[in-house]
DNA sequence: AATATTTTTTAGATTTACCTAAAAATAAAT
DNA sequence: ATTTATTTTTAGGTAAATCTAAAAAATATT
């Protein structure tokens, strides 16, 4: 029922790559943990005794139903934490990801319920990422970059894909930020700029350039 | 410069026992942390060469200036968790030693420098132990038991060696907190209760019982 | 289909932080 | 001042998580 920071490290990764729903090789897994294959099958055999993996051997691995809701467990962890980083410790986006890898590990449950409910049961991190609730169950809204958002949808900004400076300063000046409440109104044709709709606000123009970068959720 | 956890415990270890000065005993130590005294001896030799501690064999050990500095900072870092787990996600003071000590070893710097701030600065922790500040520095303050209070002598709630339920409600019917200041105004020598000042409020009298339990710190 | 290439696993070491059992040093008691 | 008891250290071993080098299986190429 508790696990080591190496094997969470190892589920993790393999929650992550197996998105798809293909088993994971030995050589990616490898490649994202930044070690050799050779450790990584020593891994993935204690892994399998555990019973949080399927894995046999040459036919690459993927978690049991134990192991993904380990993963989600981790996940929550981790994401909560960059909810925290980033709302209440006003870290950037791009930083809050390296320290939270190392918070996802304290595992003590009741701290992450009272963190939880302490940051207000947020359902997406600040990456636009949903955040599992306890049972494991997330909100599975589709992501999109809002120049790919249909007319007249209502959507939420989820994340950002270029958190430069000149970027948020250009937010800042639209007000937008994670979690506003957005729509496009109209698209135009000629340099695929859209025209923006923030409920009590002005409609205001964004151009192509910028809405590749916001990337919303909706229904 | 960065240490493993279990180097961070020793150090941590050998810092409490070692408040009067005396040198630390292997077997000392081998109790704190409920492991053999070989086990110790070992981690004493690997210490030694990082610098850490002062060890002869067979003498004992104590920290070394850099030592210290690296104590103070787990204490820091140990305490502002605390701090944080007590105010902000309003855990009862016997939990938050037990979750901090696994909070402690997250060491980046710049999430203690953030941390620190959003809570404001708090120099003592909920037990009423000052916190090091980012160089190591901590207020010195006398912390006695409010029936050792001298008459007349202004002093700040810091701790609680009673936490149960039917303390805290005996407190907050007071209006007594962690931070209240306070002054004794008088003792009656029949039961030893003592009337208590509270700036902005009415004179009131609490019991030796009580008073003995709560302890405030002054200059 | 046979050979070459890539991927994955085995075999044997290493490091960290422990352990037990026995030896050595120190401290206490006769 | 010996002997006894306690404390501490050495010696040798274990488990976890890594490594390198070599063997085996799977895949790709001619």
């Amino acid at each position: 029922m508790n696990y080591s920071v190496s094997e969470e490290n190892y589920i993790k990764a393999i929650y992550n790559l197996n998105g798809n729903k293909q088993p994971v090789s030995t050589n990616a897994l490898a490649d994202i943990m930044a070690t050799k294959p050779a450790s990584v099958t020593d891994m993935l055999k204690k892994l399998k005794t555990k019973k949080l993996i399927i894995y046999q051997p040459y036919q690459g691995c993927k978690l049991s139903a134990e192991g993904v809701k380990v993963a989600l467990n981790i996940v929550r962890r981790h994401r909560l934490w960059e909810y925290f980083l980033a709302e209440k410790l006003k870290f950037e986006w791009n930083e809050i990801h390296v320290i939270a890898e190392e918070l996802e590990h304290v595992s003590n449950p009741k701290l992450i319920e009272r963190l939880d409910e302490y940051l207000g049961f947020p359902r997406f991190d600040p990456h636009g990422d949903p955040i599992p609730d306890h049972e494991g169950k997330m909100q599975m809204l589709k992501q999109v970059k809002l120049t790919q958002l249909p007319l007249h949808t209502p959507a939420k900004v989820s994340g950002l894909t270029d958190q430069s400076t000149d970027m948020l300063e250009l937010l800042r000046h639209s007000n937008i930020c994670i979690g506003t409440d957005v729509e496009i109104n109209r698209k135009f044709g000629f340099d695929h700029s859209v025209e923006i709709k923030i409920p009590g606000n002005p409609l205001f123009i964004i151009s192509e350039q910028a809405a590749q970068h916001i990337l919303v959720h909706h229904e």
